[in-house]
DNA sequence: TCTGAAACACAACATGA
DNA sequence: TCATGTTGTGTTTCAGA
């Protein structure tokens, strides 16, 4: 089913992913509608999905995860990656997100630990507990210098 | 400055960072406190930025953000990785991430464009303009699997 | 740092256009 | 799909412990 947005509806997009507890009467205010109706397009963008999730955004140096990794993970399936070894990685609770990636490698991962030590007990127990993993390549972050999941939303033209 | 956080805080962080519009009165019922209490407490976590944000998280494919990058990029000034460089590559509005990582590379970037094409443009684009990029490396992503940036929050132990 | 109370604002729903 | 109006609930502030 695809999902058709007019720019009231990109609007408040924009509005709400960089502010997700904004009133719904200061939608409307800044879309110039009725409370109401911004109300029942937000409902109705979250039930089609449109929106997600509604998310905290925390520091994780404030509560203890200081290192970030990307580790690329190479199965025995080869070009197939099945979805078995996805579902095993995605079910680990430090891992942020798990992509089948194009190129030798299968998997593209993400994870966040306390330290150093809390990655190398996660890959010598999380990790080496699934089968099918033939190689891991690590790369550890040293900075992180932009991290917003924010996403560039076009509006359509009005004279189109 | 090192912030403190008790249980309550912790519990008050899992709940919404999970759930950011959940109401104030909802929270103070899940800690059994007076919803004034609680307010406070949030207050006080987005001030010291425990709490950096709130966003609604958008299904990036109903906005046409088709595909999703991670670019490796290799700079001139080899082992410094200037902050110049990474401010530039965090200026493009379409970079989601940008990492100073260890390694051969210097960054690793995540970006999301409509398609191919798109893609195709920033890197033509917004990076050829940015100088002392040597190098770059693209790792297309067929699939996402996971993609959540919730953290593993530690709860003290009672007991400790 | 918490509770409790009180004023105000908002969410949510129904109705009708 | 939107505006208006009503009701119940939530937010926010303040005093006091």
């Amino acid at each position: 089913m695809e999902v058709i947005l007019d720019d009231t509806d990109i609007k408040i997009l924009n509005l709400i992913q960089g502010n997700a507890r904004i009133s719904n009467a200061d939608l409307a205010r800044e879309v110039n509608m009725a409370p109401s109706a911004v109300l029942e397009r937000v409902k109705k963008l979250e039930q089609k999905k449109v929106i997600k999730q509604y998310n905290a955004v925390i520091n994780p140096v404030a509560v203890q995860q200081k290192l970030l990794a990307f580790i690329f993970i190479k199965s025995k399936e080869g070009f197939t990656c099945s979805t078995e070894t996805a579902n095993s990685l995605a079910a680990i609770p430090e891992v942020q997100e798990v992509h089948h990636i194009a190129g030798e490698d299968c998997f593209l991962v993400k994870v966040r630990t306390a330290d150093s030590a809390g990655l190398m007990e996660l890959m010598r127990n999380s990790l080496r507990k699934i089968p099918n993993i033939l190689s891991t390549k690590t790369t550890i972050v040293l900075e992180t210098v932009k991290e917003d999941h924010q996403l560039v939303i076009q509006q359509k033209n009005k004279t189109g």
